[in-house]
DNA sequence: TTGCAGCTTGACAACGTTGTCAAACCGTCA
DNA sequence: TGACGGTTTGACAACGTTGTCAAGCTGCAA
């Protein structure tokens, strides 16, 4: 900025109303400092600018999410980066794999960029720093996950994850099905959790005992999915019937069955869509969740705290129901 | 942090000492300092932090993709986060959508956020920018496609995307297909360019015709592309392979054959691997990409970059092969 | 006691920008 | 001519931090 006050003759003060675009200048120095701005190829430095008025339009947004490589949370982002985008916002974002450090660190990090609001897909390992920065007035908004932080009214938005574990559950106890194997996230997972939870209450609910190792748990990528569920299969007596409570376990599942050819004989719904659901044989059913909404409804939540709004928590939680296409609709006697 | 300094009684220099664990303190006032800093919450201004001290550790990188809701650009993402997260460092990401002005005015922020460098897939629109900028110092890696900036020693990171089509081409003929349609994103975008061309030559070298209304090209979504080539393929007579070059369009693709019937009888080979792959029937042929590693070797290439390496463009151009699963391998003679 | 070295501490400038205010300039009117 | 109002311009402080340097303190040797 120094150098374009130089190049143009005139003092920084004179250039800053320029690039802001203030009025009050003579026509005749705006010419000149824009062709010295050209000139030296000069952008304004956004942090000076954000350092001096602190007071001014939100620029960054923070998302922490576990792993943006999995479909879900990158289509989260992305709902997210179109509202924030629609307000000249940019986002920071960053996996935490899931480790509870790196959750943690990442948390400390955006705070300590300013970020003006956070969404968070939060394990809960970063509660404490959260619950104060959230005191001192950075809006936060939790996706999918529902953080333990008692006493604090917070914005939420998430499926309704026991509802959809339910809705799946019953889908296939309708089919006649009694041996149903749950597969899923880790069970210290919030939304895991609530899962397996509704899962048991709808068998419960019909009277059919859940056989302990009918129950599968843990955390892994999609590969391994596929090789535990291929290893569980070849046990008898099968399940007639599984739900798989995450798209990688979904995906493991499919591919599993596939090698086993189980697609037809076995029953299984999913819950959250994968690609490809139509077009394989027969066709996935599966309790979908669209985590592009969830993204611009955070978004949008958060940006109205940012605009003021200082209402109660706004708890957002989405139901939705079976989609029907094929492999849920499997009967317990099919050529096994 | 003026605030930390009257609640312990310091100067803030010496809370500047405690929070960046300086030597030099005396143990008492340390501990009164920390005291201090945990009661008020305090954190550092990394803006502010950032700029007094301009040569410090890099701490962002900017990446300009197309749609991170692309599992391409997502797994993209995730690779050079992996690199940054190693080194202390955050990323800014955005997606263009393929709009050139998007894309300029990412760029143009992201320099005004003053990071220590880029990563961009570009479709060309913010040339002017990016070579100013890079003649600035800062530096930027390429990846997917090649910008057109002449007498600019480039990094580079992308795979032979004419090699791709061409080995995807060579694959079909050899299976006993002449009549071949092409389904791909817009010429325009240099990758889709490359693997056009790449398409054609295999059939030229083949001695093959490659007829004008078996050439489709066009931007869409995948569900776009489903409509696209289901109607495509209502119109006889049929080609008896298709080649899809592009992610998206590969999903579209699966589901109209799927869709008409016609997995069994007409082959198919895709650019770019996608999820459930090996789980449709029959399985899809493709020839693979891992933009994880495309993310890993540029993120590492940036840094090489920032750590002072000035050494010539590094132009890493990733050839891949066939993989044969089975829609490839249908010959021109199945049942139709 | 003095002088000096070594450690601890704080005052002040600087990073690149914007906000505040006063100075300089212009034209107009009495 | 002088006073006045309005416009344009620039000097300077401030944002929250770190770098520089000097001042103050302590302990030890002369």
């Amino acid at each position: 900025m120094r150098d374009v006050a130089a190049e143009a003759g005139v003092s920084f003060k004179t250039v800053s109303r320029v690039v802001n675009a203030e009025s009050g200048v003579s026509p005749n120095l705006v010419t000149k400092v824009e062709a010295a701005v050209a000139r030296l190829g000069y952008r304004p430095d956004q942090r000076a600018r954000l350092l001096r008025r602190s007071t001014s339009a939100p620029a960054t947004i923070g998302f922490v999410m576990v792993d943006v490589a999995n479909i879900f949370f990158s289509n989260l982002l992305r709902g997210i980066e179109e509202v924030a985008m629609s307000r000249q916002c940019l986002v920071l974002a960053g996996s935490t794999e899931g480790v509870a450090d790196r959750e943690q660190q990442l948390i400390e990090t955006f705070v300590e960029r300013r970020v003006a609001g956070l969404i968070v897909v939060s394990w809960g390992a970063a509660a404490a720093t959260l619950r104060s920065e959230m005191r001192r007035g950075t809006p936060v908004v939790f996706v999918d996950a529902e953080p333990e932080i008692p006493d604090l009214d917070i914005d939420l938005v998430r499926s309704d994850h026991r509802a959809g574990a339910t809705a799946a559950t019953r889908h296939l106890l309708a089919h006649g099905h009694t041996d149903i194997a749950y597969f899923g996230d880790d069970a210290a997972i919030f939304s895991s959790r609530l899962r397996l939870d509704g899962f048991r209450q709808a068998l419960a609910d019909a009277g059919v005992v859940a056989a302990a190792h009918r129950v599968v748990t843990g955390s892994h990528s999609h590969h391994e999915w596929t090789g535990i569920i291929d290893r569980y299969l070849a046990a008898m007596p099968r399940p007639t019937a599984i739900f798989t409570a995450q798209n990688f376990v979904t995906l493991g599942a499919v591919r599993a069955l596939h090698h086993r050819g189980l697609r037809d004989s076995v029953a299984h719904v999913g819950l959250d869509d994968i690609d490809l659901a139509d077009a394989v044989t027969p066709g996935l059913s599966v309790v979908p969740q669209d985590p592009r909404d969830f993204g611009r409804r955070a978004a949008l939540q958060l940006f109205r705290r940012l605009d003021g709004d200082s209402g109660p928590g706004v708890r957002q939680v989405i139901a939705s129901e079976v989609i029907a296409r094929g492999s849920g609709e499997i009967r317990p006697d099919a050529t096994r």
